[in-house]
DNA sequence: TGTACATCAGTGAACGCGCGTTCACTGATGTAC
DNA sequence: TGTACATCAGTGAACGCGCGTTCACTGATGTAC
């Protein structure tokens, strides 16, 4: 497989059109404005030619979010490897709200459209973020009922990413969304500490 | 201003186009799908009349965004007019996910998008949106750190919102939601009822 | 080792589509006299 | 009260666009003999 530049076959087009959609949504292509002619074009190939790999728009989104799904792991494991204490927490979730930002097509590709079912890959990828931080937080609240927990803190963590996103929060630099983060996830894990607080 | 059915003059045809682009969202046209093509023809109008009332299609939608952040606080203040308590939280927070849920293309036109500073009155909505979840966060909560608090319960609701919107919680059925969501509020605000369960 | 051939990943032209927006226009409205 | 006229909210045809996808095709690859 010589990798002459312009060759016929390209040899490996199917990562080629995923590598040129994160690509195009880096540079900050509109989730929606994401066109299989634009990946083709990138990709230095004939429109047609991504339908080798393919079957629509649709298979090579899935693709995309399933290859989000894999770098969101890695940069929150990256964060934090094995996190157990409310500042890991932090950490992580700082990490997460980050990747939303950063990569913010990228994270509404993933998380913008309703979960296609029928692609096993996807729904695997989703539920391995999901297990991550329900092991997080087994290990952060080892006492309490952990499912519910879980969800309610990859919520809150969610909710952050997206309320950053969207300009309903300071989003302006990496430390004021540190800040903010931060000092949402203590403010619920500090509600630990003070338990009068809760009237009624 | 005679309503004779078709007369040349609409008579408040602003009005009519965020009411046909509401019908089209309700009936699911994707947001991006979401045109001003569709909005004069179900308003039963030129292509070109909306231009007289919107100079483009980005006018347009933060008028129904604002539309629809009222219609958010409304149908949050029907669920509980002045929640005090944890449980009186909960209905919120099932009211804003039902909300979110119901009307999910509406939701994430409100959402889905960086907020258009330009426009007084949707930024002003959206702040009417915090403020209240502020107001309702200070009343059970008047001892602590009310503003991180706030901040991180609505990014908790609106987390658990978008979660399933999307697909990764569970959104079949009313009940499914209602009790995800309360399990998870209560879960956060458990905390505050067992000081132990936080390790490190 | 050399050749015939099946396979299949690419090409590029074409289809029909709906879009946002502009344009010169026309018909209804309401005001000034 | 009646008429002339300015205003402006609509019309409908047209522009150029990029899109997803199909199609018959062609060139490269690799296998069988």
């Amino acid at each position: 497989m010589p990798s002459g530049p312009t060759r016929y076959h390209h040899g490996d087009l199917a990562a080629a059109c995923v590598r040129a959609a994160l690509e195009l949504l880096e540079e900050g292509a509109t989730a929606s404005g994401f066109s299989m002619r634009a990946v083709a074009r990138r990709a230095g190939v004939a429109p047609a030619a991504p339908y080798r790999h393919y079957a629509d728009r649709e298979a090579l989104m899935t693709a995309v979010a399933t290859v989000g799904y894999a770098e969101l792991a890695e940069h929150l494991a990256q964060a934090n490897p094995a996190p157990a204490t409310a500042e890991d927490l932090a950490d992580v979730a700082v990490a997460y709200v980050d990747f939303a930002v950063r990569r913010s097509v990228l994270f509404s590709v993933m998380f913008g459209e309703p979960c296609d079912h029928d692609s096993p890959e996807r729904v695997a990828a989703t539920e391995a973020v999901s297990a991550y931080v329900a092991d997080i937080v087994s290990r952060c609240f080892p006492d309490s009922d952990s499912e519910a927990l879980a969800t309610a803190i990859w919520a809150l963590v969610h909710g952050l990413a997206f309320l950053h996103l969207d300009g309903k929060l300071d989003a302006s630099s990496p430390t004021a969304i540190s800040a903010t983060v931060r000092a949402a996830v203590h403010a619920v894990l500090d509600l630990a500490n003070s338990p009068a607080a809760l009237r009624g």
